[in-house]
DNA sequence: CGTGTTTGACCAGCGC
DNA sequence: GCGCTGGTCAAACACG
């Protein structure tokens, strides 16, 4: 069984995304080589980038990083990313067929998981590695791909194919997000099961990074949802329009539902920049103000990563490292665990040439996303992960407004 | 000082 | 035109 991150892009076509594929990379379009990429990621060859991200996301139009990471992850152990042939493990990005987000998953649901022991194996790839975070990366990467984990395959591993797989989680950019405004923009959704509990921050709400470093401009109570939406823009670089929305679903508050909207018009985050909301986030768990944000894109500058509190990184990777502990982690002991482990976590994965940063992320993602969400969404999760180490994952910054929280919401934003 | 969050106000699209 | 709703702006404030 596999669970399946769906990206459909009712704009794009499958194509598009293919295209930009080679050998299990994604090659990016036409975003311009342009600023180096600051880790030593195999770069895409100039041939290679011909097509275009519509969202402009280096993920893409770069080797993807976020392949990268997982590439990394693999080479590290925790799965491989390859190509169907070879059995492998790879992401590929997929265009799905519209689904009619609303109707499935309340607000846009996207994430089914089928399989309650997505990773059971201690296969490398299992995992602990995947993560909520890495598919939330991956979707924010690639607008029109599909992310596929597949538990049927022999190692559980992360697919991006989508063929076989049943879908577990779905990652799409609805088909409409809505009669009114901004239709027309590309959008993408992703819905990734929302670690609430482990952010039980001032806010509890919480926002899944993506690497991308994303400022919070605005927050609006939804009609019809308890759960006021979050609106964040892209911090990485003045000019991006890139911005995306976060807010729980109405059906499944459990369910975190991210609207990527606009396109990044620049290279991936070198270096988190959000250095005041990364530090902010700071752990300080009485800071009236819940950095929620999506801070977990952007680290703190400083090294490797720093789960900033303030962007609550839902889950310490620490934390999670019991499955155990994952299951009976309550929002209490989540936070506990959180401030208790968060200091000493440090990434475990080869550094050698990768960006402090970016690994940082990805270890994040690796150790929590997956076991995050797993434990949230899949019954049977548990029973094997390797225990991440001790990997923290932020999930991002989960920002925000919580449930409760949204005493605000009534307010005008 | 730079960056992020909060939040009231403003604007625009849509239905009536 | 009016009201509702969603999305954005920008001032105030917080943090390192």
């Amino acid at each position: 069984m596999c669970s399946v991150f769906e990206m459909d892009n009712y704009q794009g076509d499958l194509r598009d995304i293919l295209r930009g594929i080679d050998g299990g990379h994604v090659l990016s379009p036409e975003l311009p080589p342009s600023p180096p990429r600051i880790w030593p990621l195999p770069q895409p060859s100039p041939s290679d980038l011909h097509h275009i991200n519509p969202f402009g996301d280096p993920f893409v139009s770069m080797t993807d990083p976020l392949l990268q990471e997982l590439n990394a992850v693999t080479n590290s152990g925790y799965f491989s990313t390859a190509d169907n042939n070879n059995n492998n493990c790879f992401l590929v990005p997929k265009v799905l067929e519209d689904d009619h987000i609303k109707s499935q998953c309340s607000v846009f649901p996207r994430i089914r998981i089928s399989h309650s022991n997505i990773i059971s194996d201690s296969s490398p790839c299992n995992s602990p590695a995947m993560s909520a975070h890495v598919f939330a990366a991956a979707a924010a990467a690639s607008p029109r791909g599909v992310i596929n984990v597949d538990t049927n395959s022999p190692r559980n591993c992360l697919l991006v194919d989508g063929n076989t797989f049943s879908s577990q989680i779905q990652i799409s950019s609805p088909p409409n997000l809505g009669p009114k405004r901004r239709q027309s923009q590309a959008k993408k959704v992703v819905c990734i099961p929302a670690p609430a509990a482990m952010n039980s921050r001032s806010s509890g709400e919480v926002v899944p990074s993506d690497l991308w470093a994303w400022r919070k401009y605005g927050q609006k109570p939804i009609k019809g949802s308890p759960f006021p939406r979050g609106y964040y823009r892209c911090s990485s670089s003045k000019g991006c329009s890139a911005r995306k929305q976060v807010e729980r679903s109405r059906t499944d508050p459990n369910m975190l539902v991210i609207t990527y909207t606009s396109e990044h018009n620049h290279p991936w985050p070198i270096q988190r920049n959000a250095l005041a909301g990364s530090t902010r986030s700071s752990s300080n768990p009485n800071s009236s103000k819940s950095s929620t944000a999506t801070a977990p894109s952007n680290g703190p500058p400083n090294n490797t990563h720093s789960p900033s509190p303030a962007s609550p990184s839902p889950l310490p990777a620490s934390a999670v490292k019991d499955e155990q502990r994952e299951e009976d982690m309550e929002l209490e002991n989540v936070e506990n665990d959180y401030d208790n482990q968060f200091a000493p976590y440090r990434p475990e994965l080869p550094d050698q040439h990768q960006p402090d940063d970016f690994f940082a992320d990805l270890e994040e993602l690796e150790e929590d996303s997956l076991s995050m969400f797993l434990s949230q969404g899949v019954a049977g999760y548990g029973s094997n992960k390797t225990t991440a180490s001790n990997g923290i994952s932020n999930f991002g910054g989960w920002s925000g407004a919580n449930n409760s929280n949204d005493d605000r919401d009534s307010r005008s934003l």
